[in-house]
RNA sequence: CAGGAUGUAGCUCAAUGGAAGAGCACCGGUUUUGGGAACCGGUGACGGAGGUUCGAUUCCUCCCAUCUUGACCA
């Protein structure tokens, strides 16, 4: 590619309002351009990086016997019905009507329709499959942002397993997260395998594919000792336990004008230390009313509350909901004498006795709570969210908590889809049996954001070479015919030797060619001009380095093409 | 959806209740250049609808859009 001739708009400034540093540089290097929010258009240079990522990709998982297919991603409103996900999916699905008024949905995943097509597997014997294709997603996201990393239109790759058994579903799902190691190993990104809720697309194990960064949304709690990495979701910790003090044979109820947080009644006099409470806090789940339980001092992780109850809507209730309910408002809460609510208690309130809580009472809280005794739990469940400083769940050490990108996910769906839809195969037995899924995504505009995250200075982008939409850049420092002819000839030179390779032959200032190669990031540059073509020599930069060093014109091309194939080998 | 912020030229930003400016970009010309050069000339903007006012880009209301802080996800 010339230069001249290629559309790289490159910019001097930050886009306005742009916070990641990915955003900020792939806008400046003429990569994206934003249509609305959550929505880019790629520009070449950045079509060229998402199609190396593609690439990359589509290798991998045909390295494990994937098979490449495109389906829709218009689709018919009654099958997601059936999966329920319709109503799950809440207002994160578009939806639209058709001439004749039917409902249709924008394919946000695509569980539903390839396990409509598996429903085309018979036999045992034509199992195990593994199906994926690259396609657009379309999701309402309450919030795009950060450029590329969350936006509302993105193509993903997807794939899905299909199995006999669980065993043969577990190899489906080693060989992925392998596959997904040398992925991201490969584009240079280094991941962290995690822990994690599998939230709305329904499974069981999960795992998530983290890249540590400032710019990510999500929480990875990690063990520098053992190696111990899961989600906040799910992420569990040793904390010391806390004595029980001052018992009580029955409860007492007691006045607290005013008081209505934690904070307050624990600095109240006669109140009680923040471990020594019950926070009581009202959800709505799926329209029904429940109880939670939590330890004064210990946050709710609400999405292991909305994984325990296997919930699709989930909220904290409204002021006049909770006091329809229980007859108080929020800060005079307890669970005391409830029974017609369903009441999950957290694991770090079992045992405790002398505890206080809210009466129910505008007011008036309860003293010499002994929460076997005097509440009707439903159910233990570990809800607290870890902090860090917190001890390891699997060594002694302590946990950290970092912020990372989810680059990838991987499922177990068991048969949740394919008993709904009827993806069944005979057994040796003639037995028809539901085909046991896997679901497996990589978005790719996430991992070029991610990618840019990572590989960045102060004066532009540093793609690793397998991304880089070009390989090496031949900038003319001078567009003389002398200077222009040994460089055509050079980038003849270099595109015969199989590299990717851009020719800068603007008409510019040597400064502004080295500011915009810099700033797109392309990994090697070879300057050419008069002074270094009087001694046979061009000027070779590696972008990662920033040294020059004088090399041979006769022997550039082999030098580069080293250097290329030795990264690409990794 | 709730809180906060912002909407002025292609981009990044100023100013103003009374004829809207700059830098960069772009077009024409001069300059022919080893780290975002100079000069001359030129094109080009007040998100939308109401309201207050003699007069609104400025003040008010609503709408829309974008960004940002909280719950979902690749």
């Amino acid at each position: 590619m010339r230069w001249s001739q290629a559309f790289i708009p490159t910019l001097r400034d930050d886009p306005a309002g742009a916070e990641a540093i990915s955003h900020k540089l792939l806008v400046r290097g003429g990569y994206i351009r934003q249509l609305m929010s959550g929505s880019y258009s790629l520009l070449p240079a950045g079509f060229r990086v998402r199609n190396k990522v593609r690439a990359i990709i589509a290798e991998e998982i045909d390295s494990i016997g994937g098979q490449e297919f495109l389906l829709p991603v218009l689709h018919p409103a009654e099958v997601w019905q059936r999966t329920g996900r319709w109503e799950a999916m809440g207002d994160e699905l578009f939806r639209l009507k058709d001439r004749r008024g039917v409902d249709h949905v924008l394919g946000m995943t695509h569980e539903e329709i390839f396990t409509l097509v598996a429903t085309e597997l018979k036999s045992y014997k034509q199992l195990p499959q593994l199906w994926y294709h690259f396609q657009t997603k379309l999701r309402d996201e309450p919030r795009p942002k950060s450029g590329l990393l969350r936006v509302r239109e993105f193509v993903m790759k997807d794939s899905y397993s299909f199995d006999l058994d669980e065993e043969g579903q577990a190899k489906q799902f080693d060989a992925h997260h392998a596959a997904y190691t040398r992925i991201f190993k490969r584009m240079g990104l280094e991941t962290v395998p995690v822990e994690a809720s599998s939230g709305a697309m329904g499974g069981s194990d999960s795992v998530e594919f983290m890249v540590q960064s400032t710019a990510g949304e999500d929480f990875v709690a990690f063990s520098g000792r053992c190696g111990y990495s899961a989600n906040v979701e799910r992420a569990q910790s040793r904390i010391p336990t806390v004595a029980n003090t001052n018992p009580l044979e029955a409860t007492e109820k007691f006045p607290t004008p005013g008081v209505r947080t934690i904070d307050a009644l624990a600095s109240f006099e006669g109140g009680a230390a923040a471990e020594n409470q019950i926070k009581s806090l009202v959800y709505i789940v799926d329209e029904d009313p429940i109880l939670v339980l939590m330890r004064g001092d210990h946050p709710l992780q609400e999405q292991k509350l909305a994984d325990h109850l296997k919930a699709g809507e989930l909220r904290p209730a409204h002021e006049d909901e909770i006091v329809d309910l229980l007859g108080a408002h929020p800060g005079s809460l307890g669970a005391v004498g409830v029974s017609d609510v369903r009441i999950v208690a957290d694991v770090g309130l079992q045992g405790r006795n002398g505890m206080t809580t809210g009466a129910n009472e505008d007011d008036f809280h309860l003293r010499g709570v002994d929460i076997e005794r005097d509440i009707d739990v439903s159910e233990w469940v570990n809800l607290r969210e870890v902090k860090a400083g917190e001890g390891c769940p699997s060594c002694d050490g302590d946990l950290e908590v970092y912020k990372a990108i989810e680059v990838g996910h991987i499922f177990k769906l068991g048969a949740k889809y394919s008993k709904t839809l009827g993806a069944t195969v005979l057994d040796e037995n003639g037995k028809a049996r539901p085909i046991i899924m896997g679901s497996y995504g990589i978005g790719l505009g996430r991992a070029v954001a991610a990618i840019a995250e990572v590989h960045n200075d102060d004066k532009g982008l540093i793609w690793p070479v397998a991304v880089a939409p070009w390989e090496v850049i031949v900038t003319l420092v001078k567009t003389d015919p002398d200077t222009m002819a040994a460089g055509e000839h050079l980038y003849r030179d270099l595109k015969a030797a199989g590299l990717d390779v851009l020719l800068d032959d603007r008409n510019e200032r040597p400064g502004v060619k080295f500011t915009d190669a810099e700033l797109v990031g392309i990994p090697y540059r070879i300057t050419v001009g008069p002074r270094g073509l009087a001694d046979g020599n061009v000027e070779f930069v590696e972008r990662a380095v920033g040294e020059r060093s004088d090399i041979p014109l006769d022997g550039i091309v082999a030098h580069v093409k080293g250097l290329v194939d030795q990264a690409l080998a990794g």
